[in-house]
DNA sequence: CGATTTTGACCAGCGC
DNA sequence: GCGCTGGTCAAAATCG
């Protein structure tokens, strides 16, 4: 249950680090011309009250109400204000209650403002609440379904059949790369899925990979009861063995605006090639993680033919090594991508699954525009799209604060192949990606608040919801 | 001087 | 088999 969580608050400390809020240097070296994807657009943020209701396992009721300084007074952090206010005090006794009238309108048009601030950024605690408690439930229907075997049972059925629909699929839907073809033995088959998960799942770490092995755990059960371990090699062994192989190919694509030669992730890349791609005049660019020897990781980075302001971004690999927390927020955001894009079956709010999100195009929940799969490439991809262009924003999706920029946008039509457009609903899964996405593009989301509400969070998971306010504070303060 | 980038060459996959 | 394309390699150039 922790691990969405966790993936949570490796996002909020991820922000910490970018905003440079912290003092901690993680020696990462930064490329000057990069775009800091994940820096606030202002930071002119200051001290505010927040009022956290934990709704996991604290009695109801129970809520935190939290001192969150932002490194900054409220009312002078603003230099313009600063001057003003010290320009106002000499004149003060001059002018008397007409500057003083003067002072009151700018603090309480200041106020009012951070006001507003403050009920945006509750807003989206509350739903990022929301979210953990709702992957909090999904999980545990997932543990009840392993521990009861009658449920257990249903589930196989179910699941089997679903099995088999993907392996069908598999074949007929989609291009498979056979390169690996029975080098498994067919009870590898019950590690596939867990493999896949994590294999798969750009910038993943072995950590990161836990909660996704937890998850698929009982799915995992229903393959290795399909295939005996002494069983000869089927079509389908190789089938599943085949789209192991294409799993690990699984990309992740992220489209973000910048004008930038390249966003910043929190790793250290190193470019080892440049070509000229067909129907893109502007040339790709190839990286590969330098921060491990041998680190797979790579990633490709093109702007857009059509909006050249859109910097695409594309993740292959997974890490074989820590990820600094620098990293963990575009890590996070990859990682629920692939996770979904390799997932399987999804429940959905009208009881309809998706049985096999690799067989087709799917244009992701959450909002109509943020992520789109495609599985027509040679490669599963998913594609998240960062561009902020608020176009068309649903009504239901899940970030709904009014106030809220979101960060989902219209997609580029030309992500989706002929047939695309699957409209998934709301899982616990989808609902964790929709918020690793919509925080990681949120721009507005104060680092300061971040790295209080992580600390905070933080300190209630280890102390069983004791909240350490001193802590939270100090640590923000600095 | 080591690390990084540039850039042409090379290789593999794929379609015709 | 041939040509096109994407991806990678590696020597040279550049940078800090």
């Amino acid at each position: 249950m922790e691990n969405g969580f966790n993936q949570e608050m490796m996002i909020l400390n991820s922000f910490d680090d970018h905003q440079g809020l912290s003092d901690v240097d993680h020696g990462e070296k930064r490329v000057l011309s990069e775009m800091d994807f994940f820096a606030a657009e202002e930071r002119n943020y200051s001290s505010t009250t927040v009022q956290i209701k934990k709704e996991s396992d604290e009695p109801a009721g129970k809520e935190l109400l939290l001192h969150i300084s932002t490194g900054l007074d409220l009312l002078t952090s603003n230099p313009n204000v600063m001057s003003e206010n010290r320009s106002m005090d000499s004149n003060r006794s001059a002018e008397g209650t007409t500057t003083s009238d003067t002072e009151f309108v700018v603090l309480k048009a200041e106020l009012d403002r951070m006001n507003t601030e403050n009920e945006r950024l509750r807003a989206i605690l509350n739903q990022i609440n929301d979210k953990y408690y709702s992957l909090k439930m999904h999980i545990m229907s997932l543990s009840n379904h392993q521990q009861n075997p009658g449920s257990s049972a249903e589930i196989k059925s179910d699941d089997r059949k679903m099995i088999n629909e993907v392996g069908d699929e598999e074949n007929h839907g989609f291009g498979i790369n056979l390169k690996h073809r029975g080098q498994r033995e067919g009870k590898d088959i019950g590690k596939t899925q867990q493999q896949l998960e994590c294999s798969s799942s750009p910038l993943c770490t072995e950590e990161m990979s836990m909660a996704n092995l937890r998850l698929q755990k009982s799915i995992n059960s229903v393959q290795i009861n399909k295939v005996p371990h002494d069983q000869p090699h089927t079509s389908k062994d190789l089938d599943h063995q085949a789209a192991e192989a294409t799993m690990k190919k699984a990309r992740v694509s992220v489209r973000a605006r910048s004008e930038a030669t390249m966003i910043s992730d929190g790793c250290q890349w190193r470019k080892y090639g440049q070509k000229l791609a067909k129907g893109n005049p502007c040339p790709r660019a190839y990286y590969r993680c330098t921060m491990a020897v041998a680190c797979p990781v790579r990633k490709q980075v093109q702007r857009c033919a059509e909006d050249r302001s859109v910097l695409i971004t594309t993740y292959e690999g997974r890490h074989n090594h820590p990820l600094p927390p620098a990293a963990m927020a575009m890590a996070s955001t990859t990682s629920a991508a692939a996770t979904m894009l390799l997932s399987g079956p999804m429940p959905s709010a009208d009881g309809l699954q998706n049985s096999n999100v690799l067989a087709r195009n799917v244009q992701l929940p959450y909002s109509q525009n943020l992520a789109t799969i495609s599985a027509s490439a040679p490669f599963p991809t998913v594609t998240l799209d960062l561009t902020n262009n608020n176009a068309n924003i649903p009504t239901n999706s899940l970030l709904h604060s009014p106030q809220a920029p979101s960060p989902f946008s219209s997609h580029q039509p030309q992500h989706l192949s002929p047939g695309a457009g699957i409209q998934v609903l709301d899982s616990s899964q989808d609902i964790v990606n929709a918020a690793t996405a919509a925080i990681a593009a949120d721009p507005n989301f104060t680092a300061a608040l971040a790295a209080a509400i992580s600390s905070i969070i933080g300190n209630s998971q280890r102390n069983e919801g004791v909240v350490d306010h001193n802590n939270s504070v100090g640590d923000v303060g600095k």
